[in-house]
This record gives C-alpha cells, sequence and structure tokens, in this order.
DNA sequence: TATGAATGAGCTTTCATTCAT
DNA sequence: AATGAATGAAAGCTCATTCAT
C-alpha cells in the first residue's frame, strides 16, 4: 500500500518534502533524457532513491506523478508571470510584462519549461477535446481586451495569443541549440516584433 | 536477416514499395497515437501486416525508420514549400510564400505535420549540438537577405526565423482543438503579423 | 513491533476488538473479490483502517489472519450447527438437524459461508495429509453411530459424509447465481434427498 | 508481439503444440501449487521454458490462457463423459453413466479435475451473473426428462442437480486426503446413493 | 496501541530485436 | 521477399512485511 490511498486527509510534512523531491528529480529527467526517457527507474536514479518504489509508494500512478509535475511547473510559472502582468495598467505593458516574464522564467528555469514542453507534446495529458485549450485563454483575453481598448488593431486574438504563446515556446528550443543566447535580447527582439504587429496602424 | 544488410545496393521495387507503405503507417501511427505509443506492433497493425517482423525486415532498426520518416515528411514538405518560394523574387514575397505553403501543407497533410512535430519534441531525433539547426536555416537566410536588400527592417534573424517557423508550427496544435479552423484566413492573418513585424519602420 | 510478538499474555479488549474487527473485514472481502483479491489493502479499506500496518500490527502474518477467519467461521458454525443437533436423539434427527441448520446459517450467514469455502479451495490451509480431513469427521462420526444403532442402511460413511458436506457447501455456489433461491426449501429437499439415500431398506 | 494477435488465420502446427504444452504446464501447476501460486514464472519452470516470455507470447494475456485451461479440460471432461452416457437409453442409465465416467476420469486425470476445480472457485471465470449456470443444465435436462419419463420420483431438478455435481466435485477433495481411495468404490456408492435418491417410491 | 515511511521481491505485460528457415 | 518462433530487458505496479517512532 501507498500513502496515496489515504489521501483527502493532509500529507505529513516527511511525505510532502518526499513527494517533492521525486516531482523534481522527475522534471529534471524528464528535460535531460526527454519525456519517454522519464522511466521510474531513472527518475529514482536522480534523485538517489534506493528503489524505484519509493516512487509507486507516493504516487498512486505513473499519471499522477506527470500530472503533479506539470501542476508544479504551471503554478510557479503562472506565479512569477502572473505577478509581473499584474502589475501593468495597460495591456500592452501587460502583452511586454508577460513576453519578458516568461523569457526570464524560461531562462533561469531551464528544466522547467523543457520539461513542461516534453509533456504537452507527447500527448500524456488527456487533453479534453471538447473544452477550449485552458492555456490559450488569459492570453487571449489580454489581447481581446487590448483590443476594446483600442490598445491594439484588430487582428484573430486566436491566432495572434497562439504565435505568442509559441514564441515562448520556442524559447527553451533555440536554447537547445545554443545554450549561450541573451535571453533578455530574445525578450526584447519578441517585445519589439509583436508590439508592431499588434499596434495600432497609423 | 534483413534487406537492410545489403544494401549499397539499390533497393527493389517491391522493397521500396513496402518501405514507402511502413514509413506511411508510422506517420499515421504517430499523429494518432502520440511518438511514445508509434511502437512496432501498432504501427503493423496500421500498415496490417501480420507481423513486426516486417519491418525489422526492412529497416534496421527503430531509429532508421523514424529517420526515414523525418526525411519522407521534410522531403515532401521542403519541395512544396520550396516550390511555391522559388517563384518569388523578393524576400517579402518569399516569406509570404512561405507562410502560405507551409499553412497549406499542414491543412491538406495534417498527420504529416503532426507526426513531424511529434518526433521533433520527442527528443528521438540526435540532435547534433555541434552543428546548427538546420531546419532554421533556410528561412534565417532569407530573412538575413531581405535585411541585405533593404526590404525588411533590422531584426535579429535568427529569433524572427525562430518566431516564424513556431507560428508554422502552431498551426497543427490549433488544428487539434479547432479542427474547423479556416486555415486560410490563418495563414493571412500570421502574414499580415509577420509584414508588420519585418517591414521597415517609415 | 506488533501486538503479536508478546502473546501469551492475553490481549488487552481494545486488542481483541481490533483483531475481531479485521477478521471480520477480511471474511467479507473475501467473500465479495475472492481469496485472490483478499490483499491487506482490500481488507484495510473494507475496514476503514488508514493503512494496512494496523493489519500487520494485529496478525503476525497473513497465514495467521487466515487461520483465525476460518477459526472465526468454524467456531460460529459449528457452535450453531452443533447446538441444533445436539437436541436430537437420534441420528436421523441429528442428520436433519445438520441439514437444516447449516442451511440456514448459509441463508443468514452468507459471506461467512462464502470465504470459508473460498478459503478451502484457495489451498491456502496448509493441510496436514496425514491427519484425516478434520472437518468430515463428526458427520462420519454420525453417520457411523446411525448405522451402528441400526437407523442407517449399509453405506460407506466417508463417502456418504462427503456427499453430504458437499451438499451443504452447494448452497453458497447455488445462491450465486440463484440469490432469490428458498433456502428453506433447499433444506427440505436435501434432507429427502438423504433421508431417501440412508434409510434402511425395506 | 506475439503469435496471438495474428488469430483469425489458423495456428501453425508448432505453434498449436506449444500452447498445449503450455496450457498441460499450466494444469499441471494449477493442481500443484493452486491457483494463486500458479504464476508465468512457476509455469514456465514447470514446462521447462526458457522464460516466461514464451507464454505472453502464445497467449494474450493471463486470462486467455486460464481461459484456454478451463476449454481443454471442459472439452476433454465432456468429450469423455459425453460418449459414456449417449450409450445409453434411460435417464436412470444416463444418470449412472455420468456418476461412473466423472469418477472415472476425475481418478485417470487427477489433476485436470484439481485445476478445473481450483480456476472455478478462484472466481477467476468471469462468471456472467444473468445467465443461468451451464454446468449444471445438461444434468438438470436429464433429470427433467427423467422425472418426465416417469423415471424418477418428484424432486427439485435443480437441487438434485447441484448435490449430484457437487458429489462429483467431491471426489478430488477426497483424493486430496485418501489418494489410496478406491475410486470404482466411490463411483457405486454414490451411484446407489442417488439411485436410490431419485428412484420412484413403491 | 498505533502509525508513517520505506522496502525487496515478485507480478504480468510490452518493447524492439534476432535466429532460423 | 517474407515469415514463424523465440527472446532478454525493461517497464509500471502490487504484494506482504519491517524499521523506526
Amino acid at each position: 500500500m501507498g500513502v496515496t490511498e489515504e489521501r483527502g486527509e493532509r500529507l505529513s510534512f516527511t511525505a510532502a518534502a518526499r513527494r517533492a523531491q521525486i516531482i523534481d528529480a522527475a522534471i529534471e529527467t524528464i528535460a535531460q533524457h526527454g519525456f519517454g526517457a522519464a522511466t521510474f527507474a531513472r527518475i529514482a536514479e536522480h534523485a538517489e532513491l534506493s528503489s524505484t518504489r519509493l516512487i509507486s509508494y507516493h504516487f498512486k500512478d505513473k499519471q499522477e506523478l506527470i500530472d503533479e509535475v506539470v501542476g508544479a511547473i504551471l503554478a510557479e510559472l503562472g506565479g512569477f508571470v502572473g505577478e509581473r502582468m499584474a502589475r501593468e495598467t495597460t495591456a500592452r505593458g501587460a502583452l511586454r510584462a508577460y513576453l519578458r516574464a516568461s523569457s526570464e522564467f524560461t531562462d533561469t528555469r531551464r528544466s522547467r519549461m523543457k520539461a513542461l514542453l516534453a509533456v504537452f507534446t507527447s500527448g500524456a495529458l488527456p487533453f479534453d477535446p471538447t473544452d477550449q485549450a485552458p492555456i490559450l485563454s488569459p492570453l487571449e483575453k489580454l489581447l481581446r481586451d487590448g483590443q476594446a481598448a483600442g490598445e491594439f488593431r484588430d487582428f484573430d486574438p486566436l491566432v495572434m495569443a497562439s504565435v505568442v504563446q509559441r514564441s515562448v515556446e520556442g524559447l527553451p528550443m533555440l536554447l537547445e541549440t545554443r545554450p549561450d543566447l541573451d535571453v533578455g535580447a530574445y525578450a526584447d527582439e519578441i517585445w519589439t516584433l509583436f508590439d508592431l504587429a499588434t499596434r495600432r496602424t497609423p
């Protein structure tokens, strides 16, 4: 039996720490070896656990582990980026904050972003095809609001949000081949790019 | 032993046809079930082969099959897009042709693009970190040439190429959640986007 | 360490209650899911224990738990049936009492009989092949006594006892497929059956 | 992949032989160690296979193996008993033939009967609770026919069939503790028993 | 009396691949 | 050109049990 069965009650401090440790190890393993190679054995090795049994003990499933991995990264990312965006008063400022914060996060927490991307593209997350992509939404809303406020020109917010999103995801990929890329410069470049692409034509 | 050992000699017509059939089945399988689930068994099932033995017979190992899958798609895509771009005389026109042709290809050959993306993000292609990402190159060159010709403003061609590339890759993802998306409109949108982002500021 | 080590001393009231609770849960689990699926985890779940640790704590090992399960059911069954048989003065009457009491017990304590049967047929009880099947014995003795008293015809008591025993065990199985079977009628039927089969031929 | 995927086509001679060998080994293993202990490892050891992989190769599932085990034994048993019963012209004769043939089969093919019983009582067969127990049926029909023909007295055929069935199943159990039991005598005993129990009262 | 944490051994199943025609 | 048979390795998962409070 595992710690997993008796949920509902709170996790003990020790258990929470172990879970966090394993989640971290899973993130690193996915980032380094790819999603397909992120087996329990490799994760355990990375976390220096005595056996894979400890993983099954703390997580019901591999799926639960993956879910927690995604949840942890998304929470961290969302917190960081969201906090930066909240400081802004205009949609344009918020877009700039989004691009800069995302880039900075990607730079400082490279394996987290790599892992997140790897999980997403692996198809391991049971995407509910009926509901709309939830990740796109906040960005789309931001763009839509900016249009309503007259800050942005008239474009399809869905498409623009998609490209913005993709441009941020492109950074980890770029860092793959160019680890010494100047991330600040990258952020500035794409901000200029999207500023030009979204501003009202004079 | 398989047909693979005695290479160097040309492949017979029959063997070439079988290989093509298997490659096609692999593409469909990857597109439908994801890279991780594209096992020999599932591919064989899709191709209606009696056993996986036929795959091992025609391909040295799984890596060779994956390489051929990527090669086949890239050749087809490159031919299609390249031919459209070749018609153009300006860098701006070539960029527009690139975006439109890529979008059209994605629309008509959805599983090929999906599969390509899945393979890329799976980490199954042993990226040689020394050489520069070959896919980016032609696009980067185009942008660089356009700048030299005074058609484009001054931006980092590597970054711009990356975002352009990513915007094209974003289409299959978008089609995932919105299968009825108007692809022509999408192409127009991103063309406008990148036209605004690359044109010389007045 | 568990309560098991320091046996010899009497069990405390609390410990005895816990043991009984666990034994009960084990019985229900075996009856519902079969012997093979009656794991500590499932038993703990059924008993609403926080972990399986409590089982290991109160029982030396699984074998001890199973032994107690069998012992508990056998004691209860033996008490109920024995008391009914003790009222009778003739072997014939005792046989009838045995069949009726067994049927009644099976009807009212269905999961106990199911579990008992499941344990027996699972091979989990290390049958000592040297000693004679202890369950058969009292029945065999009854039949033998009846023959000595001239109440029964001349048959092999071992075989007859076996069939009688089996006919009683057949009831839980029958109830499986026909839960609405009239158990009283069943008891009457088999009593008639064995009465005809054992009575002295005229 | 296994030989299992490409069913529909006939099995090769070799494959059929291997399957039979494995089924036989499974039967022996179940009979000797009980259903719960009949793991692939033990079965492979018994069959002297190089690894358990050969079992997965020839059978889709453990369930498929179990199903085939049951099917094989039932076919053999049914053939043997059915042939003996077919020779008889009266229901009474058929009942006698059933008891004798079943006993003889149990005697000569002890592990088969033990294994069959073990599988049945393990709950490993997905008993459809809606449909009536199919094993009981032929016996019940025989008894019912005998009643219609005036050969048997008036009893509940379902109950009688159950007890008859159980008496036959009792033999393997009895042989467990008394391996030197005279099976011919057992058959005679139960025949007398059921003859007395079913015959029309004078 | 009870519990949280950990664990080694074992399970079935799936993987790509190879041997031998 | 194709196939049937076999296989070692590894996967995720579950088992009862033990260590330490």
